[in-house]
RNA sequence: GCCGAUGUAGCUCAAUGGUAGAGCAGCUGAUUUGUAAUCAGCUGGUUGGAGGUUCGAGUCCUCUCAUCGGCUCCA
């Protein structure tokens, strides 16, 4: 056998004998990167390290810093756990085992046995076990005869019906102690590996991801390969516990739910200053635009739905009702009533670029099981707003909403991800529009300098559009904007037009885009993502002035009188306790600014200034002290 | 909607099938306090709802509602 030639990722070149495997490449270059080795990319492809190489390649050793590393390395782990599951239930039909971003999961059948957290303790217990017997992971090529004749004999119907898929095919399986699995891989050299195990819950889902299939139970499971990194893992759960906007929302009295309007908050005075603030920022931002505030009908008759389109393909989703022998209903969307005010009068293309936004209530019948705290809600309160223009004006408006969008989550300190959406196969709408409206939406893109995520045929069938995300202060990533570019829906169906400059009649396009999402869900999010201490701007309350005896009353109501003249939400704590014991309150109620007041403010006409979780920051003039936080508060500062 | 879990005082949680309890909050009183909890007393419940088993149900069973974790859905 000859020689072959490897390109490492630095690019310098070795020659070396023909059917060299991972290890061996490893090992070639040091001992401690065949300890940490898990994987091997091999042309781009990821290969176990024991499979022999015989043919020249670009060649990467993959180690759990690669997040292919990750993968071979959970999709191992979900190998493991199968092979305990199988030890300790046999019998158990097995779905599918794939690695995912945090993680791993297998879907199995267990007939009439339903998985306690009991079971789960012992399945981890058992991986623990085979872990330490340190297998190797094996990988073995069979004939689609084989395969199906091996799990035909094993009556595992779920292979089985993957296996359909692949008919014809040469298949891989893999083995690792007794148990054998069909799969691609690739894996991680042994069991050994996979040092510290948490499953996590178990839920049911669907076979192959679909309703009608049986359902199936699914184990979640994280693994690591130190218990270091298993136990920060797990406390950054506990953090995301700790942030969770349905605790801090009721514990800071911002909202609450009660059993009798499932999926539709109560806001409490707290919470409604911060949807008021962020109302107040928003219509801000927005008059500066050129937009126009409207606000159309909750109540509207099912002749518009169907004009619409929403009543065939949304109506499981609306309420509706009969009242006088006409069906009512509440409207879920409010794109098509925006088009009334379209066309309210004739349009001149001058007129255009009109910008209809709109504050509006939105009701959608969610299915019970899919409502979750705000961020699933049946009552929405969505930032809305229809922007009809001339296709030659499409690019500027991009432009500006992609400005305003990134102005918008700047001042949370949120970070926008882009992700474009072209043309879909069942598109309706002339493909040179089409054309156009996905270059400029590119263009927009790129002339602002911003990277995105390419979507191919991931626009709705009317236009193509540009989706955000936002990253929170953990790394978790929410869908929140949106920006649809719209030539069918709303244009053809409403029959809109505008007089163009030779007197003809043209149809405009429309773009739909929201930038909060929705109120609800926005302030969900926000609630997480400052853990609750909102910045002074959005805080409820923005300062507590807190008296040290009676004696300081009178002098702590003639500051807060002062704050509140000064747009300021202050508030008086002049309960009989310990001044301790009043920060400790407003510190955990997480108030940006506490001012202590005792005979020595009286005095001076000062007051002691205490920032949350910073401390006490000595004493100021009153005066300073209003204009600090004026500035901070018109601001909209991120650092309180 | 589907699978599973949960539901006890305003909140966080206890209570072998045998008298529903604690802490916090609230109220009353004492205390007049200088940077994360002063002390004492008191109030507070159709155990989510409806049925059933039982001498007896917070506890067991059925149904139902809601919530949580997922699945599916989310123009």
């Amino acid at each position: 056998m000859g020689k072959i030639k490897l390109t490492y990722p630095d690019g310098s070149m070795k020659e070396v004998e023909h059917g060299v495997t991972g290890n061996d490449i490893a090992k070639s270059i040091s001992n401690g990167l065949a300890k940490e080795a898990l994987a091997i990319e091999v042309n781009g492809e990821v290969w176990d390290l024991a499979r022999a190489i015989e043919q020249d390649a670009t060649v990467k050793i993959l180690k759990w810093e690669d997040s292919s590393g990750k993968y071979a390395y959970w999709h191992s782990s979900a190998h493991l756990m199968a092979e305990a599951i199988e030890f300790l239930f046999p019998g158990t039909k097995f779905g599918i085992g794939p690695p995912i971003d945090n993680g791993f999961y297998y879907d199995i059948d267990m007939g009439d046995h339903t998985l306690s957290p009991d079971d789960l303790q012992k399945i981890e217990e058992r991986m623990y076990e085979f872990s330490r017997r340190d297998v190797p992971y094996i990988r073995e090529e069979k004939t689609w005869g084989e395969a199906v004749s091996y799990f035909k004999k094993k009556n595992d119907p779920y292979k089985l019906e993957l296996l359909e898929g692949l008919k014809n095919e040469k298949v891989t399986f893999y083995h690792q102690g007794d148990f054998t699995d069909l799969c691609y891989g690739p894996h991680i050299p042994s069991t050994g590996r996979i040092k510290a195990i948490k499953l996590l819950n178990v839920a049911g889902a669907y076979w192959r991801g679909d309703e009608k299939n049986k359902m199936l139970q699914r184990i979640y499971g994280i693994a690591f390969p130190t218990h270091e990194e298993l136990d920060e893992y797990l406390t950054r759960l506990e953090e995301a516990k700790r942030r969770d906007h349905r605790k801090l929302g009721k514990e800071l009295e911002l909202f609450v739910f009660h059993d009798v309007a499932p999926g539709a908050p109560f806001w409490l005075p707290h919470g409604m200053i911060i949807f008021r603030e962020l109302e107040k920022f928003l219509r801000q931002e927005l008059d500066a635009r050129g937009y126009l505030e409207i606000n159309t009908p909750m109540l509207v008759k099912k002749g518009l739905w169907e004009q619409s389109g929403h009543w065939t393909h949304y109506k499981e989703n609306m309420f509706y009702f009969e009242s006088e022998d006409t069906t009512f209903s509440l409207k879920p969307m409010n794109c098509p009533e925006s088009t009334y005010v379209y066309r309210q009068k004739l349009r001149s293309y001058k007129d255009l670029p009109l910008r209809f936004s709109e504050i509006g209530r939105l009701l959608r019948n969610e299915r019970t099981g899919v409502l979750g705290g705000l961020f699933r809600v049946r009552q929405i309160t969505m930032d809305d707003a229809h922007i009809y223009c001339r296709p030659d004006q499409i690019l500027s408006e991009i432009n500006q909403l992609i400005e305003l969008i990134t102005h918008f989550y700047s001042i949370f300190g949120l970070v926008p991800q882009y992700n474009l959406s072209t043309k879909p196969d069942n598109a309706m709408g002339h493909s040179s529009l089409w054309e156009q409206a996905e270059a400029n939406l590119k263009q927009a893109l790129e002339s602002n300098h911003l990277t995105y995520i390419l979507k191919p045929k991931e626009g709705a069938f009317y236009g193509p559009k540009i989706d955000i995300q936002i990253e929170d202060a953990i790394g978790r990533d929410w869908q929140v904007a949106t920006v649809q570019l719209d030539f069918v829906m709303l244009p053809e169906r409403f029959e809109l037009e505008y007089i163009a400059e030779d007197g003809s009649r043209k149809r405009p396009v429309a773009i739909h885009r929201a930038i909060f999402g929705s109120f609800e869900r926005f302030i969900g999010i926000l609630t997480e993502h400052f853990a609750g201490a909102f910045p002074t701007w959005l805080s409820p309350v923005q300062v507590a002035v807190l008296t040290i005896t009676d004696a300081h009353v009178e002098y702590g109501k003639k500051i807060v009188e002062r704050l509140k003249l000064s747009n300021v939400r202050a508030e008086l704590d002049d309960r009989n306790e310990k001044i301790g014991h009043k920060i400790r309150d407003w510190e955990l109620k997480k108030i940006p600014y506490m001012l202590v007041v005792g005979e020595k403010e009286m005095k001076n006409n000062s007051v002691a200034v205490r920032r949350r979780k910073k401390g006490d920051q000595g004493a100021m003039a009153l005066d300073e002290f209003v204009q600090a936080i004026q500035t901070e508060i018109i601001k909209k500062s991120l650092t309180s």
